[in-house]
RNA sequence: UGGGGCGUCGCCAAGUGGUAAGGCACCUGGUUUUGGUCCAGGCAUUCCGAGGUUCGAAUCCUUGCGCCCCAGCCA
């Protein structure tokens, strides 16, 4: 792993904790975890945390017990053939492999189905299984409610002969969805809604993407993942907060099956709250709303929370995986601020993205006093004297320039530090220019500045009394390149999506996080950049040349964070 | 009126009886041809509230309060 951004002195947590206890007492000697997403959607930021978790356990520990067997798998958790798709499980694989992980062993709980229909019969037979020939609805009055014990199904007592006979039927296809279930015996006033007699195997005549036609009835997600974790040795099950009521029907499974079924591991599960941020939405449901009701562009729209929206955007791995570093690993449910991821991308975009300029709202302006036939070849670093790196290109200086629209200010208050009707800026890496006149159009909009230039401020011969608060990016006319820029801002106006169950949220959605400016002037050198090229563009952010739409000589910029600001922040005040 | 969890600075989060880490954000000053970066400094006498135990409590006890999760043949 190469994670530069922020390399952490110690990471640790409760489940590291607890890693560290099992290990001191003897309880493991290796350490499995493993990654099981559902393949039903794409993953998204908060799955990075857990990807960064899993994974980057079994990296820490791999190096403490080298040889031990530490790993971590990727498993997808597929047993419910309705949702569930290849296509899914391509994305994630490459979303993972982008994060910077490797799994050791891809499975699917799938691979497991024989051996659980194989351990539903040793239920059965072990009187800890029935076959329950409620309807739906039965079903879910017989459970009761949280305040209410439920009731026993009266097929509860069914002889092991007649669930065995049942169950093997159910199997060959005998009988139509839903007529029966399998169903753990365990108690039905258990205050524990999950222990009320759980349903282990439902009947669903329904191809499965990895299985094909080979069943007709799937296991139960509370039946499969501690037989999955189980026969693969995992020894910390780690999910997240929701699935705290499960784990008493995860240890039942576990324990009424693991004599009879010799598993490699006795394995646990432990939860962690998941990852939630302000100004989006992070839930499977409202992330799918947003995508197939066209509200953005698709799975890898870079407004989306998603790991192909934050990879199409030009987040980097390092600053994601940076990120789920510094949020930590807790049990309390939380909100982190984007503006903590911000800190992530800048923190590490400051030593890789090579700045530039480029103007995106030009002002034209007039150099009155250089000649319109010269044009000058001036050197520009491409890092600011901070970053140690190496390296320039010449940018051609000309009579007409762009400057930006909000680097010039008619009536600017007294700490405006860049070029007002009198003022005098500094242009990067090019002369001191001063606003002597100005062109309006009929509506009084400024149109055009026109300025002279100081030839004695040309960059390596200041005078040295020469105090000149503003710098300011420009590009020249005559050699810019005409770019579209798309400008990203946080997806929703509200720092919560209103909860309500509806399309509520979409109400929430911010018109402006999506801008896109077609007139945009770069300077001569981003003519060549290749789809994923990252840079500065000084003074205003970080930008990456969009994958898909940008094509050397027609340049397309997505703008993946903007620089602090204070000024601006100064200004709202 | 059930059960399972959680409550430490605006947002995350350490801390597990010895007198409140760290990060983000924010504020102040310095450096600066990016109002960026970087550097220096500031930012919880207090840990949801109230009692109690103790020489000493965010940490133990009691008791309130608040929030999240559980009644899919989803995961």
């Amino acid at each position: 792993m190469n994670s530069s951004a922020v390399a952490p002195a110690k990471s640790s947590d409760f489940i590291r904790d607890i890693i560290n206890d099992d290990l001191e007492a003897g309880r493991h000697k290796k350490v499995i975890t493993r990654f099981p997403p559902e393949p039903n959607g794409f993953l998204h930021i908060g799955h990075a945390k857990s990807i960064c978790l899993n994974f980057g356990i079994a990296l820490e520990y791999r190096e403490k017990l080298p040889d031990s067997g530490t790993r971590c798998h990727l498993r997808f958790d597929d047993t419910d053939p309705i949702k569930e798709d290849t296509l899914f499980e391509d994305g994630i694989q490459e979303d993972i492999r982008w994060l910077g992980f490797d799994w050791d062993g891809l499975y699917h709980a799938s691979d497991y189905f024989e051996k659980m229909y194989e351990y539903a019969e040793h239920l059965i037979t072990a009187g800890k299984a029935y076959v329950c020939s409620l309807s739906d609805p039965e079903i879910k009055e017989y459970r009761g409610s949280v305040t209410t014990p439920g009731r026993e199904s009266p097929y509860r007592t069914r002889s092991v002969e007649e669930n065995i006979d049942l169950f093997r039927r159910m199997r060959a296809g005998e009988f139509k969805d839903g007529e029966h279930v399998l169903r753990g015996k365990a108690d039905m006033s258990n205050p524990n809604m999950k222990m009320r007699d759980p349903l282990l195997y439902r009947i669903r005549h329904t191809e499965h993407h990895m299985t094909g036609a080979t069943w007709c009835i799937y296991p139960m997600y509370d039946y499969a993942h501690p037989i999955s974790d189980a026969i693969e040795g995992i020894t910390h099950s780690i999910c997240t907060l929701e699935f705290e009521n499960n784990r008493e029907l995860y240890d039942w499974v576990v324990d009424n099956l693991i004599d009879y079924a010799k598993f490699p591991s006795c394995p646990h599960q432990y939860e962690f709250a998941r990852l939630n941020l302000n100004y989006t939405v992070m839930s499977k449901r409202r992330l799918l709303e947003l995508v197939e009701g066209k509200h953005v562009r698709g799975w890898d729209d870079p407004r989306l929370p998603t790991i192909a929206g934050l990879r199409r955007r030009g987040y980097t791995p390092e600053s994601i995986r940076a990120f789920c570093t510094s949020v930590g690993v807790a049990k309390a449910n939380s909100t982190v601020d984007m503006a903590q991821l911000e800190f992530c991308i800048r923190d590490d975009l400051n030593h890789k993205a090579p700045r530039v300029l480029a103007v995106l709202k030009p002002l034209k302006v007039v150099i009155e006093n250089y000649p319109d036939t010269d044009v000058e070849e001036l050197d520009a670093s491409y890092w600011p004297h901070d970053v140690p790196k190496e390296g320039t290109r010449k940018v051609p200086f000309c009579r007409e320039i762009y400057i930006e629209q909000d680097d010039f200010m008619l009536e600017p208050p007294k700490d405006y530090f860049r070029l007002a009707p009198g003022k005098e800026v500094r242009l990067r890496y090019a002369y001191c220019i001063t606003c002597t006149d100005i062109i309006k159009d009929s509506n009084g909009a400024v149109v055009e500045v026109r300025c002279t230039y100081d030839p004695d401020t040309r960059p390596g011969s200041n005078p040295v009394n020469r105090k000149v608060k503003g710098t300011i990016h420009w590009v020249s006319a005559r050699h810019a390149v005409d770019a579209e820029v798309r400008l990203y801002d946080r997806l929703l106006l509200e720092e919560a999506a209103p909860a309500g169950k509806d399309s509520e949220f979409l109400h929430s959605i911010n018109p402006n996080a999506l801008q896109v400016l077609n007139n945009c002037k770069l300077e001569r050198s981003l003519a060549t950049s290749q789809p994923g090229d990252r840079f500065q563009f000084e003074r205003q952010g970080y930008f990456i040349a969009d994958s898909k739409d940008s094509k050397p000589g027609a340049p397309v910029f997505n703008r993946i964070v903007t620089l602090k600001d204070s000024w601006a922040r100064s200004q709202k005040k």
